[in-house]
DNA sequence: CCACCGCCTTGACAGGTGTCAAGTGAAAAC
DNA sequence: GTTTTCACTTGACACCTGTCAAGGCGGTGG
């Protein structure tokens, strides 16, 4: 790099636009970030533009500016959901060094953002859910339920490893029934079932110790 | 019955009454049945008045005459919807007289009805999930999964009978888990994935197996 | 024959929706 | 200092929604 005045002009303008660029995406992340709040305390049924914006510090008109459209906004508020919503459970595996201590810490994980996300929860539920009968998010979906199941089976397959056993289930059929498990305490827990959350533990460790045998 | 002129008058009449009150109501059902089939096809979210009755032989005008209020008119669909979704499998459980019949039987009927009620059953996660934000229908849904959860429990558990064994889990988890697998089934075969319906039978199978234990 | 009533259609209403054009005020560019 | 550009607001549009009032049409009762 030369130190002439007009490369100086130019680097300072590459670094103005580098600044405006990011600028715009960090409004773009923004104000997705409050159309996610909306979505989660809404569902997607009853979330409007206007809504999205007054959850947010500016104007329903805004959105048109940073957006191309609904469903752009929409798309860029469940890329950013899928950030929040995938990567748990990892440092558990790493730490964990008794079949037990998975498996209990694990549960109580569950437990824990069982009692503290569940809104963003009840989102995934009824993003998928919308997938079921419009194919705008199929593909986010499927990807992201893919990324799920290798969550889960990480963790399965770990606590297999550290009791000595094989999982008898293949990898997408403990998610689902993982998942099945966790939706139907989510909908308890959103009843108001206090037990919901206390009892999801023992029910997960349940799980856990039904689908390996003993090698 | 009589036969004097007056008796036949106030039979005749109370038919025609009679007949009248089963019109009503047989109007109601059309139309619920009208609104079902929409929700079916388009979900909770797109679902109209408007839609319903272009779906049905009347127009939109007519759904204020028979019901007081689209929520009216919604509930008596979900009622109608839980006659249709509730009763299967027992059937099943009292012609089963071997263990792995039961098994493949129920397993094979999953899969049967996965694949030709796909829409009905997208409905009844729909539902249920709507409930997660708004509690409207919360009574209803949770009577529903109720049900549901008995229904598979009669499955479970003279399978477990039927193979001198004893169910690992409670009723409720055997449900949540089978749940689980299904919609994720369903999730696939709305996809246009033809192994959903295809790979569903081993699946179920392989999950029976999991949750009984030799006594 | 006329009046009435049950069943249904039509058309309108107020409110909400996504979308977009016009305009504003401040900061940047020259 | 003037002009241009950026970031945002305002207000409007066309459309769709649930709701309901007004009226028509056919059959029943008097």
């Amino acid at each position: 790099m030369g130190n002439t005045v007009s490369e100086a002009v130019e680097t300072r303008r590459a670094r103005i636009a580098r600044r405006q660029v990011d600028k715009f995406g960090e409004r773009r992340a923004e104000l997705a970030a409050a159309a996610l709040h909306t979505l989660a305390e809404l569902g997607f049924a009853r979330t409007s533009l206007r809504e999205i914006a007054q959850n947010s510090e500016f104007s329903h008109g805004v959105l048109h500016y940073y957006f191309s459209d609904k469903a752009d906004l929409l798309t860029e508020a469940v890329r950013q959901f899928e950030e929040i919503c995938v990567t748990r459970y990892d440092e558990l595996v790493a730490a964990a060094t008794s079949a037990d201590g998975l498996r209990t810490g694990f549960a109580d994980a569950m437990a824990a953002t069982l009692a503290a996300d569940a809104r963003v929860h009840r989102l995934w539920y009824d993003l998928r859910n919308q997938s079921l009968f419009d194919d705008s998010f199929r593909k986010d979906v499927l990807e992201l339920d893919e990324r799920r199941t290798d969550m889960i089976w990480r963790v399965v397959d770990r606590y297999a490893e550290l009791a000595g056993a094989t999982v008898t289930v293949a990898p997408r059929i403990a998610y689902a029934m993982l998942d099945g498990i966790f939706e139907q305490a989510l909908l308890r827990h959103l009843c108001d079932d206090d037990n919901a959350v206390r009892d999801l533990p023992a029910v997960v460790a349940n799980v856990l110790t039904a689908i390996i045998a003993k090698a």
